[in-house]
DNA sequence: CTTAGCACTCAACAGTAGAGAGTGCTAACA
DNA sequence: TGTTAGCACTCTCTACTGTTGAGTGCTAAG
């Protein structure tokens, strides 16, 4: 069977009405609205075709068409019209973005939430991973007795705090010496590079506190790795309730329990392989392994610094989402904020 | 009419049997469950009387009975057992949280966690507001060209992170003993306590960077007063649908749309004017203002550091929710919680 | 005061009929 | 050979109906 171009016409339409009105499209409806110029039965026969080459499937014998994953595949594929946004949108999403924020978790958290905003659907947006997350600063600050909060600033702006048992017999002012040999030495370097050379060094500058010292580099390894595993924000969990497709509870338990789980969707972002050349990908319906979100599609995009993929942001629909729309914002707000993060490192 | 003994006979078993089914209860079913040794009839003849006194309706006519908002405040306040938890299982709780956790945010996320966890019901916690929320530590690290990272540790062991543009003209070493001079005059010192003589101190030791200095006084203060608004976190937010009453996707979204609102969840919290001595709240169906949540009961307790009571968790359930359990649970938690945050500032 | 008996009410369920949407097939037409 | 009108057919959806069962309120007897 040969797609020609009365079929790819029908199955756009197919597609379009199903998107917007999420009810199976009938023979006449297309006649009818998407003006093909040919009659409902003509339509239907086309109909039949598609069926057969499984890009669209009935529901139950006497109600019309609706696009399967397959369907939807060819759609993006082949038939959708990738439009970008106009300047003027994308300008708005720059500046939106741009007003929002100042502080690194915030321009992630806006991200998230200008994403789902535009398009109604769940935003996910993972923090960006800058590969060489390496030490721009050290503290040890005395809490309590035999306690002291350790504070480790990296390249990336992310603080990370850890709680730390210390001998009684170290005072502040041997915080405060440590902290600054370690800065001295740390300032720089990547947790990976620290090498034994630098360690003795250090040893050497503080013989007595060798034990504090190890102490703290143990915590500042798990704080670093801990930071590196990154968080991924959500973004209009909720609206995916209003699609029409979710009126069931138990679906709603399985789609809200998937996006509870971090580490779920941090797989569900991790892009894939075979992304297209503008680094999106789309993965739709069942092409997701995950059985709770089968009904489901995911556009992911990437965005970097300084031309280094440091990060991944998606948007989660029904199978039935509006792709050419939901592509466009993504893509712009994957430039966006590269642009953003790329001004902010400078 | 007055309340006699059997009538509260037949409310608590009401009560009760509603609680646990979640069907209506039929004067049958408390004759043979709850053996009060007197046929259907003359249960029958008290349920009229009950819902007389408002204490107990009837979805319709030929359908057993619910207890009314009044009803379960009757049950709360007068019928029900109060049996706090036994000694093995408070002791299972505190040390299930002393295991699982080491630093701030752990204690309250693991809190909620726990919460929810023991009572299948959704969990709030507000993170302690340590009243005189003074600085321990100030530090300002260069970040780059003309900007630097300031973090701001508060006496509570909160970390504040936050940028800010410097002039060109101010070096590294000019942050390091700005931060120097800092911390020996802010040291101690809540925000509100930052009187002019110490401004004027500061500015008499760092005459060149008055501006730097202001700028980044305004800053901690903003970041204080900020860490102060405290977060809320939240635990089994899912549960809730497990709820037979959760049934329709309407009354979900309107639930899960209020538990997405941090600043009506604070609202929450707060605790009310006639807590019980024990600190303990319950909020009944409608008692809540707020609309979306007139079918459910909160019921929170505060816990305290020294003495002093610095935040409240909670939980959240439907109104035919197992008060006893879900108040017992929440008594001896916000013990353990108010134990290990005391250990915590010693 | 308690209880048995009984008529009554109502939700829930299953079954049925009719309407409406949409199809597939066939035969006629261009 | 492709297109179209016509028509029988299928299936969902809705409304209506009757039945069942739970549970009540009332009355009169114990």
């Amino acid at each position: 069977m040969k797609m020609n171009e009365r079929k790819k016409k029908v199955l756009l339409a197919i597609v379009q009405d199903y998107i917007q009105t999420a009810e199976p499209v009938g023979s006449r409806t297309i006649s009818k609205k998407y003006n093909l110029k040919v009659s409902p039965a003509t339509i239907r026969n086309e109909m039949a075709d598609l069926e057969e080459m499984g890009l669209i499937e009935q529901p139950h014998t006497s109600a019309g068409r609706i696009p399967s994953n397959l369907g939807y595949r060819y759609y993006v594929d082949s038939l959708m019209e990738r439009n970008p946004l106009s300047q003027n949108q994308e300008s708005h999403i720059q500046n939106e973005l741009n007003q929002r924020l100042k502080q690194m978790d915030n321009v992630i958290l806006q991200t998230s939430k200008l994403l789902s905003e535009l398009t109604q659907y769940t935003s996910l947006v993972d923090s960006p991973k800058i590969s060489l997350n390496s030490i721009k600063h050290v503290q040890l600050v005395p809490f309590q007795l035999q306690q002291a909060l350790v504070l480790v600033v990296t390249e990336s702006g992310g603080v990370v705090q850890r709680f730390m048992p210390i001998p009684e017999e170290i005072t502040a002012d041997d915080l405060n010496r440590i902290s600054q040999v370690l800065n001295k030495r740390l300032q720089g370097k990547s947790v990976a590079s620290i090498r034994k050379d630098i360690l003795d060094d250090i040893y050497s500058e503080l013989v007595r506190q060798k034990k504090v010292i190890n102490a703290m580099l143990e915590i500042v390894e798990q704080a670093l790795t801990a930071e590196a595993e990154n968080k991924v924000y959500l973004g209009g969990t909720l609206n995916i309730l209003n699609q029409p497709e979710f009126k069931d509870v138990e679906k709603i338990k399985q789609i809200l329990g998937i996006l509870d789980e971090e580490e779920v969707l941090r797989n569900l972002l991790a892009p894939t392989l075979q992304s297209g050349a503008d680094g999106i990908t789309i993965k739709i319906g069942t092409e997701n392994k995950l059985a709770g979100i089968s009904g489901c599609s995911i556009i992911t995009a990437t965005y970097s610094v300084e031309g280094q993929q440091v990060g991944t942001i998606g948007l989660l629909g029904p199978t039935r989402m509006d792709y050419a729309k939901a592509i466009a914002v993504i893509e712009t707000m994957s430039k966006s904020l590269s642009k953003v993060l790329g001004a902010m490192y400078k």
